[in-house]
DNA sequence: TATGAATGAGACTTCATTCAT
DNA sequence: TATGAATGAAGTCTCATTCAT
């Protein structure tokens, strides 16, 4: 019977490390941008916030918009796991509560981390990253279709395709220039009002 | 008889000279915002563009920013030609007309120079102009508001400040997101449905 | 009989214009300097404050170190006079009233405007202008020599260049160095003691 | 017999490389200062001439200034070795000869680098050194004080703050002029000369 | 693999000076 | 002669990236 190894393998652990490091440096970044701006996120201080020295940074992420990417898709990671288990759950919902709950989801989001939401938005045409930005918005076309398509009969007939368009695009650009640009409001009552407007807005539209 | 003497007001030809370079200057910028995004726009090379010496650049504008935001200004009061433009003359129309033709303003504003557009968009925050956009926003939402307060018995009762801002931030990122994200699908489609749906979605969202 | 000319000749009127130009530019220098110090003081800064244009400035002066050696010259005068309308009062006086007032007037010509004289005294060496002071202060030195020579019989025997040399060049370091290094001590206290020591330092050395 | 390990205390090889690039960086502005005084010495040149590249420079030194002010600081340690040394052996020596002494050390000290010291005087104020400098006199001012101390009794009464100033500030002002501004005079005849005349001018003073 | 010193292209900007009007 | 727009060399400094240790 072979013996069962003495230590995690040498291997596993540098591994580890490896994904230690990439991480410290996703997260200063990601720091960075939201404290200085993309201007003055410069891949030396990255390293120096990661505690990791310029080579190192080198040797996992070959250019600084490597590293933007790597926050630009762990953002859109998250964003997305929040997307899907909020209409896994509202799958059964009838049309208004889904869609208040995916309203109420989109505000969430925005609210996470409003100013790297802000940064991400304004650079990702740098970092050639706008294809995936449009895979992101299309899953959640998809995500929001799949759920009309089950709704079918609650609606008006009309392109799913098209509508998941019109629906999730309106209501991101709501909860983004609501939340965004207008910071100083204070969100007791700006909040309920955006959930209200918006999901009338999409809900008279679909029926 | 004498002559009369020549009081045409001719301007000191010092001052043409210098509103030219200011305007050459101000072309390049856009030109090569377009062409190379905000990060290829160096002084020098907007200077080189505009055939004008890097010292006459600064003796005009005091830095990189200090062009943009002229170019962001000069595009802003194009906009703003527009859109008074269009109000004014859907003022009178019944409310599907008018948003109709709303629609339509907003899809050929974002087509006179989308590119442009979406340069500007993204490098405004770093310009400091973002209140100077707000502004635009604002008087964009009382243009729109204005027309709802003369027609309002065609809609339901609802805060008109809540409805102008709902209204025109979802026309607004409808027509963005189809002609500056999807500049792959063919005109004569896209357009007459993003005319149809956004009418609609206004329009039911009103009444 | 010629006829008297009614007015002064064009020639003439030109004539003052240009040394008003010339002294309003020579000032604005010293204001500047004084001001802003060298590296603050551009020609067109220059013109500007001589509220002249900077086209003129060049007509009248070659280069900017020009100005600023016509500064210094003017500057140097200011001083000689001093010196030349003190040693005239003095030269029949004893030698210690001689000294002391000599002290004193060295006291009164820094105080004059020390910050020109400090700026002036570091931007010399930069204007070629260094053989000019030289010429200053062998000429202060000739003056002060001058005394000595009429009152060979109050002090002991010793070569009169010399002597000369080195009193003009202590007092002259004493109330440099007091004025323009310590500004914070207050002047009541300062300046007999300078003055009460700088006599004494050179009336022994001479006697 | 097994090997002594060896541990001499190698300084990491990093670190040794970066003091050389400092060394060699304010060794080039030094030489550049006294090549082409202050003007024509710009980051450029400095790094060229110390054969290290201008990235290289701006990491050790924020600015020129700083440039300057380590030159500054490194000349004006040598010269208060060389003042401490001196005071240190003059200590015991009855006045006449103490300040024989330190005349000649003056004398020494600036003809060590008489054209650095000439540009670093003028270039002082420029750096915000103005501190340092004064900091150095009033040390220079404490040494000669603590001589008069210890030989009070060889002196008049008098108030040692102010008898250390005067006697300072005379041999320094005496020797700079001599020694900076008449670079023509053969000094084995100045120098004797100005040795037997500083000694009995303040020799005169403090009896 | 980690380190961090070194690199250098290139960005922004100033200012003495020229020259067309 | 006055004007001031225009010039462009030269300066300071940053930062993504490389490479010797």
């Amino acid at each position: 019977m072979p013996r069962r190894p003495l230590v995690t393998p040498r291997k596993r652990a540098s591994q580890a490390r490896s994904r230690a490091t990439v991480e410290a440096l996703v997260e200063a970044t990601a720091r960075i941008l939201v404290r200085d701006s993309f201007d003055g996120a410069s891949t030396n201080r990255i390293a120096a916030e990661a505690g990791v020295s310029i080579g190192s940074l080198y040797q996992y992420f070959p250019s600084k918009e490597a590293l933007v990417a790597a926050v630009i898709e762990r953002h859109k990671q998250e964003l997305m796991k929040v997307a899907r288990g909020t209409l896994a759950k509202v799958a059964k919902l009838p049309l208004e509560e889904a869609v208040r709950r995916f309203v109420e989801m989109a505000i969430k989001a925005h609210r996470v981390n409003p100013k790297l939401h802000r940064v991400l938005a304004e650079q990702i045409p740098r970092t050639g990253k706008q294809k995936d930005i449009e895979t992101f918005d299309r899953e959640n076309y998809a995500l929001f279709r799949a759920y009309l398509v089950d709704h079918r009969d609650e609606i008006r007939s009309l392109d799913l395709e098209v509508a998941a368009f019109v629906c999730v695009t309106s209501i991101e650009a709501l909860t983004h220039a609501a939340i965004l640009h207008r910071l100083d409001i204070p969100p007791d009552q700006l909040l309920p009002t955006l959930v209200d407007e918006g999901t009338r807005l999409v809900v008279q539209y679909l029926r």
